[in-house]
RNA sequence: GCGCCCAUAGCUCAGCUGGAUAGAGCAUCGGCCUUCUAAGCCGAGGGUCAGAGGUUCGAGUCCUCUUGGGCGCGCCA
């Protein structure tokens, strides 16, 4: 049997919770995955909140400020908890701090799962980025392809198998109007590049305003693709390895890799079967001249065949996902597209419940909102390049948003070998690009603004990064790494276990991006993470003794582990959001 | 016209699937560099959570309606 897909967050991944829960579940004869754990609002309340409405029912109810009193009253103490008051109908439970803090950086420094019994290697894919090839690479395909990145990263985290999956765009129609472009004015274009194909595609689109002529030209040319013809076969063999050699310099910029490119054309001998069961379920009708899936309840049906008798995008899409079942037995598969596509995908996975696969229910639609610019939608068939409000290249916001960093990290480190330096800029101008690509919610729309987007100061990649770079720097000056047990007793500022608290929280953050499918989830623990983090750090400007290289060498090795623990989770959770470590900066 | 999505501080956004006094960043103002990196930290001001009903012990969060915006609706993907 394949394991089952999440579709709830587990319960109580924070291993703090997980044990008062447990304790409190005891008591009133609960499961545990019914208390909820909560934060007081106020820290001088507690470490951690139960509130006591959930368990009405299995302690048999009662007021609810009467079973908090209860609770309270009755948690064993001596363990990890060492307090519990019922203020209302709360129990605020204060745990051993040494107890939580050895736990939490076990968690960070070790080797265990991040999430005890998640994935267990059940099989997730995830189709990201699909850019059409003969197109650049703009610059709004970085939100598909870094969402799609973070979360293959994710579910990676917790123990499942990930297939990388690039669907591109290389069949179809669009493929027929670069043929037929290339044929008119193919020799007018020294190199076939990327930008010359472009070139030609968006000149074939215009020109198609004014010859009405050229729509069915291109048909015939995708037609005669389709059909085998060797000469059309062999161009656009040209025109996908072309762009595939570009989107991979793009790709490695952005350390994103993918273990399936086969692109819509792999299925193309694949098409008859799926007609064959659509026919075979009587679901394939004519309508104006076309082949079609009616779908119940939606006023457009699923187009399967043109009139032309070529197959359609949604054909392709029925026959790659019964392929990634076949090939993956997948427990989830998750397509990262836009959210314009939303109806496209609602009736693709009804038309594949409807073909009686059960794993239709399997497949979700993975929807963010659009890049704008200005306010504007971007369009993919507009000119590329300029602030015009066409298109930005994907490159040219990298290379722009390298050099706005590079001049800075000079100035701080003077010293720095030019090599380290390009490196450096490199990782953070992406880190920058990526982490305002991530942070919002995915179904947002991200209005572009290269001065936000390479902005360094407060909740932005470079931040993050500059964190961690800061605990690279403490141990650098500390001359010792420490990731091995310390005497925990000696952390005892608030500061401290605070710190120590949000690294407890690190799993069930990565567990609700998995659920949900949202990255920015992640981003913004880390921002928590490293807000926490600065504020400790920040104490030792005024009072030496509170700096992790103090005086004292026990206090000194204990804090380096908590260093080393936040820079343990930071790198984990940087890099699962495409952002590249940054030893200094 | 039909469908889906969104509305939280001046701006950009969080708000852990219904919990206690709604939080950050930017911007503004005021503090902290003889400091393990000031790309940082602390403080102040700033809110009718678009509006109106409803559901219940409890609603920014759920249901309905209204307003305002976005996106999508047959042979492109």
């Amino acid at each position: 049997m394949a394991p089952s897909a999440p579709s709830a967050p587990p319960t109580h991944a924070n291993p703090c919770a997980a044990e008062i829960a447990a304790a409190v579940a005891a008591v009133v004869g609960a499961r545990p995955e019914d208390v909820k754990i909560d934060q007081p609002p106020n820290r001088a309340l507690g470490d951690f909140a139960v509130p006591a409405f959930p368990l009405l029912k299995a302690a048999g109810g009662g007021a609810p400020p009467a079973l908090a009193a209860r609770i309270a009253a009755e948690l064993p103490r001596g363990g990890l908890i060492v307090d519990a008051t019922a203020t209302g109908p709360f129990v605020n439970v204060k745990v051993d701090r040494v107890r939580a803090i050895a736990m939490a950086i076990d968690a960070a420094v070790g080797r265990a799962p991040l999430v005890p019994d998640q994935g267990q290697g059940a099989v997730v894919c995830v189709d990201y980025s699909s850019p059409n090839i003969s197109k650049h690479l703009a610059y709004h395909h970085i939100r598909s392809t870094m969402l799609g990145h973070a979360l293959v990263e994710i579910f990676t985290a917790l123990g499942y198998r990930v297939v990388r999956i690039n669907h591109l765009g290389d069949w179809g129609t669009t493929h027929g109007m670069l043929l037929a472009a290339y044929q008119r004015w193919g020799a007018e274009y020294p190199t076939i590049d990327v930008t010359a194909l472009n070139a030609l595609y968006v000149r074939y689109r215009a020109a198609m305003k004014e010859e009405p002529g050229l729509d069915a030209e291109a048909r015939a040319w995708f037609k005669r693709l389709e059909d085998g013809d060797a000469d059309a076969r062999a161009r656009w063999q040209q025109f996908r390895d072309t762009s595939l050699a570009e989107f991979r310099k793009v790709y490695d910029l952005l350390g994103v890799a993918f273990d399936d490119e086969r692109g819509e054309s792999f299925y193309e001998d694949k098409m008859p079967e799926i007609l064959e069961l659509l026919a075979g379920k009587g679901l394939l009708e004519e309508s104006e001249g076309a082949q079609v899936v009616k779908i119940p309840g939606d006023k457009t049906p699923l187009l399967i065949k043109t009139g032309d008798g070529t197959t359609l995008y949604a054909t392709r899409d029925l026959a790659a996902a019964l392929y990634r079942q076949r090939t993956y037995g997948f427990a989830r598969s998750l397509y990262v597209v836009d959210r314009g596509q939303g109806l496209h995908f609602k009736q693709l996975f009804t038309c594949l419940g409807m073909l009686g696969f059960d794993w239709a229910s399997r497949c979700q639609h993975v929807p963010f909102g659009l890049v704008r610019f200005g306010g504007k939608k971007t369009s993919t068939r507009g000119a590329v390049g300029g602030s015009g409000g066409g298109q930005f290249l994907l490159t040219d916001v990298i290379a722009e948003a390298v050099d706005e960093v590079r001049p800075r990290i000079a100035e701080k480190n003077p010293d720095m070998a030019p090599a380290e330096l390009e490196a450096i800029a490199h990782a953070v101008g992406v880190g920058a690009v990526v982490f305002a690509n991530v942070v919002p919610q995915r179904d947002r729309d991200v209005d572009f603004d290269m001065e936000k987007v390479t902005s360094l100061s407060g909740d932005s990649g470079p931040y993050l990064q500059y964190t961690l770079a800061r605990c690279w720097n403490i141990e650098r000056k500390a001359g010792e790494l420490v990731d091995g047990p310390a005497d925990w007793t000696l952390l005892s500022h608030d500061a401290e276990w605070a710190v120590a608290r949000k690294l407890l929280e690190f799993g069930e953050h990565v567990a609700r991006a998995a659920v949900n499918c949202e990255p920015h989830v992640v981003a913004h623990y880390l921002l928590d993470l490293a807000g926490e983090f600065s504020r400790w750090y920040t104490q030792g400007n005024d009072d030496a003794t509170l700096r992790v290289i103090c005086d004292d060498l026990p206090t000194r090795r204990a804090r380096l582990a908590l260093v080393h623990a936040v820079k343990r989770t930071l790198t984990r959770g940087l890099t699962m959001l495409g952002l590249a470590e940054v030893t200094r900066m």
